[in-house]
DNA sequence: ACCTGAACACCGTTCAAGT
DNA sequence: ACCTGAACACCGTTCAAGT
């Protein structure tokens, strides 16, 4: 087969269809990817440096659905909408963060959401240890709670090591499927006080 | 070569050599565990289903390093105690957490924990609403300043997408090497005085 | 019961060859 | 520049064969 007069592949493309069969088959493998989109396993290098550059890819995918940070607004509410975004944007393909989680952050998109954070938190009156600690407390919640809506730790039900008296006081509990909801937003309602206390004992000089 | 008068291999010891591989090489293949008992990589095939139960295994290693469930501490503490020995039982191997995460949880230590857990709420007062919202929580706790620990989720220094004003700024943080502890820690004392709320909403009758 | 060697269907990556 | 086919060193799993 000639080379076509217009590319076909694209770095994009690639990492897109590589987030689809994440999506519909809970894996990609190179070759998956490649069949996909009817094209050579070789074609794909020649636009990605290998499969790690392709998961890399597929975290600023997820990273570009971030909330932007926006600076009109009171600092709570930014956060709020920052950390729901990135929570929702990861539980969205729960899939993806295995691999995601299994090497480290070089996609420029995720850094700069990061940057954007702390530029925000600084002009709220945050100083440099408030700022780390805010950033490390919400990039763990967010995680957290994108794990649990992909693959809940616990079984609530028909857990064999949970005895049947608290088996059934379990199944009283109302919270049904809302439960990784409620959970990340109360979390989230609890960071979110622990970081006006952390403002409110900011020294004055920053 | 002849059976063994003695077997040399058990599930654990394939286990333990698997989770030592991933401590210092960051990874494990089934022939590379083989090739470190100095057996041939279907002998492992006696002892476990596939690399599915090798992971589950490592899982199961790690929850009996997790703090026992005291029934004669207050349960703030025992909450406590039991949320940092999950984080540092993880954190400890950080490796470990991509596979982890990447299967649900069928071992029996690591259900049984959870199980003692929710007992030990139950006793507390918790109800059954309360008590699936509490561990929800902190398994997002533990298990995000797990992986935080690993990978950490932000380049603080050198981070190109963070302007240099802001890194001069971050640079000025004092936080250093203590940083994901006191992220953790923050957040454990935020967790727990929003489950005392929770405890002190509860309707009197459970 | 427990270990082995050989085989199978895969995987990620490279590279010379085509247009 | 972009796609291909063939090759390479791997991987997880199975299974008949040995003692």
């Amino acid at each position: 087969m000639p080379r076509p007069s217009q590319p076909i592949l694209s770095r994009e493309l690639i990492c897109r269809t590589a987030l689809n069969l994440l999506d519909r088959t809970g894996r990609f493998t190179v070759p998956e990817v490649a069949q996909k989109l009817g094209v050579s396993v070789s074609s794909l290098y020649h636009h990605v440096a290998g499969r790690a550059e392709i998961v890399e890819g597929i975290r600023g995918l997820l990273a570009g659905r971030f909330a932007p940070i926006a600076d009109d607004t009171a600092w709570p509410a930014a956060v709020a909408a920052w950390a729901r975004s990135y929570r929702d944007a990861f539980a969205a393909h729960p899939a993806a963060i295995p691999p995601l989680v299994a090497q480290t952050i070089t996609d420029p998109v995720t850094l700069r959401q990061y940057g954007a954070l702390a530029g925000m938190l600084a002009r709220s009156g945050f100083g440099p240890d408030s700022i780390v600690l805010a950033i490390t407390m919400l990039d763990n919640l967010c995680l957290g709670a994108a794990l649990d809506v992909g693959a809940p730790s616990v079984i609530w039900d028909d857990n064999p090591a949970i005895d049947s008296p608290m088996q059934t006081a379990l199944g009283r509990a109302t919270l049904g499927a809302d439960r990784a909801e409620r959970g990340f937003e109360l979390g989230l309602a609890l960071t979110l006080r622990g970081l006006a206390e952390l403002l409110a004992d900011q020294p004055a000089e920053v």
